[in-house]
RNA sequence: GGUAGGGUACCGAAGUGGCCAAACGGGGCAGACUGUAAAUCUGCUGUCUUCGACUUCCUUGGUUCGAAUCCAAGCCCUACCA
């Protein structure tokens, strides 16, 4: 079995783990654990590289433990944080776990006839019955203050203007008590994270020597920004999730269609599984015709199939074909209503719709904010119906903007698109 | 508990009685250019019935012809001390 830490070394997946002896460790199958925050129901883009790691790691034959954060959920990390988070309310987070187990699922093997599946556990589960006299007489005595305050993400707060409430500041330790639980539970011998979980990870790994007198492991990878330094998972300010509800085939393929010719190697590295070899030949593309950007494509097909499957990909491929071909020309309704099934849309009466002036109409649709957002949209020319643009405010809505008397498709900038429904 | 400082739009941050819908920076949105790039340049960025009107500067009251600015109480944050 090839070590699972060199396919991370070269897939920019290390960063770093708490002590080399983990390379041995990974010789034979261990079981290792990610966490995920239980903070939406789906899971972002963001937490493709935890995915990719466990998965790789399951594919290596290790046993993977998807630990969802039921309990820490409650509480909120304050790692990368600069405020303190909104509480969750239990009954969202328990909503939460059921989509989150859906998305992992689309990466991950679940299913117990395998030989080797993945399990999903809840730390709220073993949190719910400890009172607090047991955590600060089992736990609590074994976190020294010192190491507490030096953790960066305790520095990072105290240091602000924001403070930091006991709460967020007790995070270490529930997150420290997760690892040894899962010791003893699973016999989990290694967590990884990304670099901003290095204080927490380092509270288990030290809670469980404590402890258990045993020696267990953490590796962190990197947390993935773009050339411009900006986060990675982000599209226009909102998050890429994995849920087609919240974030379209079509957007979904677009984001990773919009890699930047800089990012989109490293990012096939790592997030999908192709050869080295592949990757090669591709990058070779990006660097000789980067115009036709094949290697973005490739990117974005990989991670729509795995995620949408054959179907999703399929609608977002057509999408794509439509909507930069220019024209609408020959598409029915249906078609388009097909395509743009998860597209943010609105519907109208058609007297709010024929012979109103189009900025009326799109914020009465909801598309913009409020009427003067859409009043600027149309005045800078931002606005296209039915891919062709219209500006001036004195624009109208006639019956021959609408398609097969019900269907508005409707757009601001180069790539935001609206749906408007007219009915009566 | 004490002392000092502070809470202004998405964020940071000016403004300390009228010239304030509130400088400046970042972010965001849109336009031009382009490869559905990047970089750059331009416009916009409280709400509305947009040459004008209206609601805002933690909350609630008050002073004043007039308050983001002054006063009182409250809530919250920070630092030092206990």
């Amino acid at each position: 079995m090839a070590n699972v830490l060199q396919t991370f070394k070269d897939r920019y997946l290390f960063e770093d783990m708490t002590s080399p002896d983990l390379e041995k460790l990974l010789d034979s199958p261990t079981t290792v654990y990610a966490g995920f925050d239980p903070t939406a129901e789906s899971l972002q883009a963001g937490n493709f590289v935890t995915i990719m790691a466990l998965a790789h790691l399951q594919r290596q034959g290790h046993k993977v433990i998807a630990l969802v954060g039921g309990a820490t959920g409650l509480i909120g990390d304050p790692s990368g944080k600069s405020k303190e988070r909104n509480l969750l309310t239990s009954l969202t987070v328990e909503r939460n776990l059921e989509g989150i187990k859906e998305n992992l699922s689309r990466f991950l093997n679940f299913d117990p006839d395998s030989g080797n599946p993945a399990i999903m556990v809840n730390n709220y589960d073993w949190f719910k019955d400890l009172s607090f006299v047991d955590i600060l007489r089992d736990v609590g005595r074994f976190f020294r203050m010192t190491q507490m305050l030096s953790k960066e993400s305790v520095k990072k707060r105290l240091d602000s203007d924001e403070g930091m409430s006991f709460t967020e500041f007790c995070y270490q330790i529930l997150q420290g008590y997760d690892f040894y639980h899962l010791y003893k539970e699973y016999g989990c011998r290694m967590q990884i994270g990304g670099t901003d979980q290095w204080g927490n990870i380092t509270a288990g790994t030290d809670l469980v020597r404590k402890l258990a007198g045993v020696e267990v492991y953490g590796m962190t990878f990197p947390l993935v920004c773009d050339s411009n330094g900006n986060k990675f998972g982000k599209s226009e300010g909102n998050a890429v999730y994995l849920d087609a509800d919240k974030t379209s085939y079509y957007d979904f393929y677009q984001f990773f269609m919009r890699t930047l010719d800089s990012d989109t190697v490293r990012y096939l590295k790592i997030f999908t599984f192709l050869s080295d070899e592949r990757i090669d030949e591709l990058a070779k593309c990006v660097e000789s015709e980067p115009e036709r950007r094949e290697a973005q494509k490739v990117l974005a097909e990989e991670l729509t199939r795995c995620v949408h499957g054959e179907k999703g990909f399929n609608i977002a491929l057509k999408a794509t074909e439509v909507l930069f071909g220019g024209s609408l020309e020959g598409l029915g309704a249906e078609d388009l209503e097909k395509i743009f099934s998860n597209v943010p849309s609105g519907t109208l009466n058609c007297d709010e719709v024929i012979g109103k002036p189009a900025f009326e109409v799109i914020a009465a649709a909801k598309m913009t904010n409020s009427k003067g957002d859409a009043r600027r949209l149309v005045q800078q020319g931002g606005l296209s119906i039915n891919n062709v643009k219209a500006a001036g405010l004195e624009r109208k809505i006639s019956t021959d903007d609408l398609i097969e008397n019900r269907l508005m498709v409707l757009r601001s900038g180069k790539k935001k698109f609206f749906l408007l429904k007219v009915e009566g």
